[in-house]
DNA sequence: CTGAAAGCGCTTACAG
DNA sequence: CTGAAAGCGCTTACAG
């Protein structure tokens, strides 16, 4: 028998996915213009890529990603490097990250940094990996050492979510001090006039923002600063809870209170409950983050809700642009982005209880 | 000037990382060979491998998983479909598949499915994405429905933490039923008399297993089971809240309680400080799973950690030998895996309160 | 605006 | 036990 078209040499199997061959022969036209529509070139006459998509659609073609980038010669490799306990954030940023990096036949490996290890010892496992660039989720994106090695190895990277960007460094962030400003703005709003803060991890960059917002609201509505409502913390449950005894001992306990975060505003809303106290009939309780635990506890926290997904795509895309621009030589522009922010507003607060 | 070696017809960049012609021109054998040694394969002379090894190591060798892919015509991709909104879960599982999944050059899909998506609808999308296997963590690995369509489709899948291994189907469980009974039996241990039970979402296959594993030990123990002690929840904060309610307004209330997770442990330990007791000195209080909130709220929760990062390396392992399986045309067998459990105790359970 | 040829780095199928 | 040849499915570098 003989087969129909050009004889087959022998091997491998047939029956595979279609190929650009395959849609190629179905438009008529080459496989190069194939590629061609389907890397969004511009030189493609109209009629010719209509042909071309028809057929992509008729045989319902997909790329093979793996013959793209060998061809193409990309095979980027991106790290995202992680050593912060919070899980909820870590998953959202990776669903980000994986979705754009999947978009972009990137390969991403995923590198626990433990507290104790050096600088050097990471970047060591970073170049076994082959790694192209690096993602900086907080805290990490503030730690100077680690910086410092990355920037002398020539590595793209990008700050997720930095008080502190770095001028070799991309950053994708959200604006932590208007966030803060809004949220004492909107607490200032519903009548209270002794509100409260407890801060986060001064060794964060992002903690001393939240705190400038919080006093700048204050301030521009005319407002003194009483130095007793703003109380240490460092974004763990436990410190919430700590700090929230201390303001509900004070002689003219807040009516409102401000946590850097959502574990420390549900730890302040089990403290206030244990003194027998309504939230938010008589004291209002907000956080920061819009994290899970934001809407478990009861009553479900009013927040700041940062887009961590879209900042781990958008810092994604940062970095294969950037890996992309090295291989090509050219000039690497670093990009500082802010994207919006969210108020959430939910069941912890309320007015100024009038008594 | 001639360039060394033979001549470079023309095109690309020079400047790569190693090849296997690299390797094998410094061992002194063929390509092949080289392959031969990455894949593991037997039939190479010991010296050989040494030799080829060797190469490797001088030239910092590392094999191009595109390409890999490519001439293999392997290019795996696995699906890992959520719909369970405990972020802290997913992003532990995401961890241990993306391990498994980069060793293996295997392609990751992650895929959210919305309650109201059909089982149809979501089987088209895998279709599209080209999705090989499939990974099924709780609550989706019971959703029959779900099941069926893929079984239809003959896509490999694991369940992971089912209480309900199908036959089709891969699973990768602990033993909820030996974990929850090892739990009441700690309970037992310190004295507990009045032991309390919150059950979990009653759609949830392994909610029945943990309620069997308390029912057991108590049996065993000689125990009346008292039916008031057991209280149903939905592994909800909330629904522990109000779980926990019903327990301690009991005329006897229970010195200890079991709640199936730590979401509504947690919240049975906010309802005990708002009654002004003690934990765990006059009442005990354990979860189950060891999600961050357990070591988030004070005190630290007892409870039972499963290997989620484990479960699903075996998940994405079982998953990677029965896409190969298939290609061979080998018949399909069906793992069902069993890992273990821990109990973790810290901080909120004791000894039965003497009054 | 479009195409024929060569090549990306590896593995499969044979042959020795 | 080892190797020469062909091919995986795409893109790059040219040429028209």
């Amino acid at each position: 028998m003989v087969e129909a078209g050009q004889t087959r040499k022998r091997k491998r199997r047939t029956q595979s996915a279609p190929t650009v061959a395959d849609v190629a022969r179905l438009a008529g036209v080459s496989p190069m213009t194939v590629s061609r529509v389907i890397n969004r070139e511009t030189a493609v006459m109209d009629a010719t890529r209509d042909k071309v998509r028809e057929a992509i659609r008729a045989l319902d073609y997909v790329p093979n990603s793996a013959a793209r980038s060998l061809a193409g010669g990309r095979q980027s490799r991106i790290a995202l490097l992680h050593s912060n306990p919070s899980a909820s954030y870590l998953s959202e940023f990776l669903v980000g990250t994986l979705q754009e990096a999947g978009a972009s036949d990137a390969q991403l490996v995923v590198e626990h940094c433990a507290a104790t290890e050096s600088a050097e010892a990471l970047a060591a496992r970073l170049d076994a990996h082959r790694v192209d660039a690096v993602l900086l989720p907080p805290p990490l994106c503030d730690d100077p050492a680690l910086l410092a090695v990355l920037q002398a190895r020539g590595l793209p990277m990008v700050q997720i979510a930095t008080g502190r960007a770095v001028d070799f460094a991309h950053a994708v962030t959200i604006d932590d001090e208007r966030a803060a400003y809004a949220m004492t703005r909107h607490l200032i709003d519903r009548g209270h006039e002794r509100i409260a803060f407890i801060t986060g991890d001064t060794n964060q960059t992002v903690s001393s923002l939240r705190l400038e917002g919080y006093r700048r609201a204050l301030r521009e509505a005319g407002r003194a600063l009483a130095p007793d409502l703003v109380v240490e913390g460092d974004f763990t449950y436990r410190s919430g809870l700590a700090a929230a005894e201390t303001l509900l001992a004070l002689a003219l306990p807040p009516t409102a209170i401000f946590a850097s975060n959502d574990d420390m505003a549900a730890a302040a809303s089990a403290v206030a409950h244990r003194h027998g106290l309504d939230v938010p009939r008589q004291v209002t309780i907000v956080g920061y983050d819009d994290t899970p635990i934001a809407t478990t506890v009861w009553p479900e926290l009013t927040t700041i809700r940062q887009p961590i997904q879209d900042m781990a795509r958008r810092g994604t895309q940062l970095l294969i642009a950037a890996i992309e621009a090295k291989r090509l030589g050219r000039a690497a522009s670093v990009h500082h982005e802010c994207l919006d922010f969210e108020l959430v507003l939910r069941e912890s607060d309320g007015d100024r209880p009038h008594d």
